[in-house]
DNA sequence: GATAGTCTTGATCATATGAGCAGTTGCTTG
DNA sequence: CAAGCAACTGCTCATATGATCAAGACTATC
């Protein structure tokens, strides 16, 4: 063989070259072994092996991932990359007629993925969780037996003077039914009217044994909140239009347990934040699991700035929040 | 993980999809071991041998050889598996300008691999040849050495009257010069005027010693060509006009040796290869080694009567040709 | 709530593949 | 024409992979 191409000079016909097709179609076609390529072509196994070597590297074989669900896992993989992770989970959301009921199917699709998670997860100790939509749906979600948690604490206030409730006594119930742990509530509104009423409620027991066993948790799990007038925090008139004005001048882009951030990952109003009842932020990003569950449109920016904050170890979001978090971080 | 799932029901998320896809990506993308993806996985190598053949079986994961010339090695394969051949080379051939440069490249292609396959293939023995204008291709491609053939001879009839030459002498020339064997000519027109005449010839010492030569030769070297005025037999005067309609009456598509086959691989037009000297098609039928070399537009259909006559035992052509046989078998 | 059946799992062993190495071959250059 | 050089070949040995099997887990059914 090698004496054939030396008399004629150079390889002109590329008779190596379809000797390695040839070898590969054998191979990754027929599903012969090496050994068997050999005996037909006529080669040594060894041949075989360097011919097939050959066409990976000057890739005249194609090796490709092509279901459908790659860029799902190439996004988690990326979340867990870009911000290190424990883990995430991004979910694909089909598209639907109204961005109404898209905003519907992602938290629906988020949460179940969130539950899910959760119970791969199984934590242990206590768990605090935060309240809204979508930790509603989460909770909807879990299963019976999901987690053997000793507590469920609830980490920010949530007590509604609005006729509109933020059924947050719901989400935590539920997390202590479906896993037969005790519950314990924050009594208090989500943000007050001053410091000193905030460390005044703080102080009195209803609320600092709550904030005590939140602060103690080793694993939390909350959902993040956009800024703006469908915010559950507006709706719930916990903040009113001057805060409001007062975050977007600030760069907020959305919350999580009540505390609003901006971009870059840091509070965006600290003396709103002063008012805000619940587990501070770095005593969230103190602790050993902590969930995080963004689902919808808009929730991008929030999602990257609570991820820079450094307070998410495991991220449950769908694509299009995902996507927007990697192509902006 | 498997109780996990269980306790969720169904598979809901493509948790186990999921996996299956991290895997792949970490085996055919990053190329670790199975032991290693397993590692990172958190799963024994076993489930992830498992999780990639399911890949494979699903067609998760794709391999495809993407290769230029991979249509070439296919059409080789078709040709070899679709005729019983030993071997077969299919050459590219870029294309031109002109319709009368695309013939000339596309002999010149196919003549050098042709010259290429015979050296690699090595034959021994006498060697039988033809001639015309590919075959003298043929020639000027062979290098010295390229076999220890002990005789060259010729395998039909090329002596001409007319202006314009055969070349045939050159054609054995040169394959005997390359390979230092002896060479034997065949003194005698390809067609004469009729069949007692040919007998008469066949029986005279100077032309039935070179047939001798040829029916025992175990390897033979020929050329495909075309019925119609730009036949070398027209060119050459061995065949008129009449004989011209008859051929094409009869349905042939071409020549090898001078004999003229119709599509089905018979003998076209019987009273006239009663007239035709040099090898009987079925003593070529009977040789060991068969080498048939067809280059340029128009020869398909000829190659594909050839092939079928089942005298062929290697098939050197262009791909526009193989690609018409293939398409018309 | 027990039990048979099915699916999944991890282990062992045989096989296939890859890494490193020494011998050979042909090419190049003095 | 000879000597050095570089590429290629086939070998041995270590490793990775695939086939088969027994045990365990979960499901479905009564």
């Amino acid at each position: 063989m090698a004496a054939g191409a030396a008399i004629l000079g150079q390889d002109e016909l590329g008779l190596e070259t379809r000797l390695m097709l040839r070898a590969a179609q054998l191979y990754y076609r027929l599903h012969l072994t090496q050994d068997q390529v050999g005996e037909r072509l006529g080669v040594s196994r060894f041949k075989v092996g360097r011919l097939l070597d050959r066409a990976l590297r000057e890739s005249a074989v194609r090796i490709e991932i092509v279901h459908p669900d790659v860029r799902l896992v190439e996004l988690e993989d990326g979340l867990v990359g870009r911000f290190g992770l424990r883990s995430a989970v991004v979910v694909d959301v089909p598209p639907t007629a109204s961005a109404a009921d898209q905003e519907l199917l992602a938290r629906e699709r988020v949460a179940g993925a969130a539950a899910a998670h959760l119970t791969a997860l199984r934590p242990t100790g206590a768990i605090g969780v935060s309240w809204g939509r979508t930790m509603l749906e989460v909770a909807a979600h879990l299963r019976p037996g999901w987690t053997a948690a000793s507590e469920i604490v609830q980490l920010n206030g949530a007590m509604s003077r609005s006729a509109r409730p933020t059924r947050a006594q719901e989400v935590v119930e539920r997390f202590g039914l479906t896993s037969g742990a005790a519950i314990q509530l924050m009594p208090a509104p989500a943000i007050v009217g001053s410091p000193e009423l905030r460390e005044a409620l703080e102080r009195d027991a209803s609320v600092g044994e709550t904030l005590a066993a939140a602060r103690s948790a080793q694993t939390a799990i909350f959902s993040m909140g956009v800024l703006g007038l469908e915010s559950v925090h507006v709706a719930s008139n916990f903040i009113g239009e001057p805060d409001l004005a007062a975050l977007a001048d600030a760069g907020a882009v959305g919350d999580v347990l009540g505390r609003f951030l901006s971009l870059d990952g840091r509070i965006a109003l600290p003396s709103l934040d002063r008012r805000t009842i619940g587990l501070p932020l770095e005593d969230l990003c103190a602790k050993a699991l902590t969930v995080g569950v963004a689902a919808g449109p808009g929730r991008g920016p929030i999602a990257l700035a609570a991820l820079r904050s450094g307070c998410i170890n495991v991220m449950v979001t769908d694509e299009a929040t995902a996507t927007w978090v990697i192509n902006n971080a």
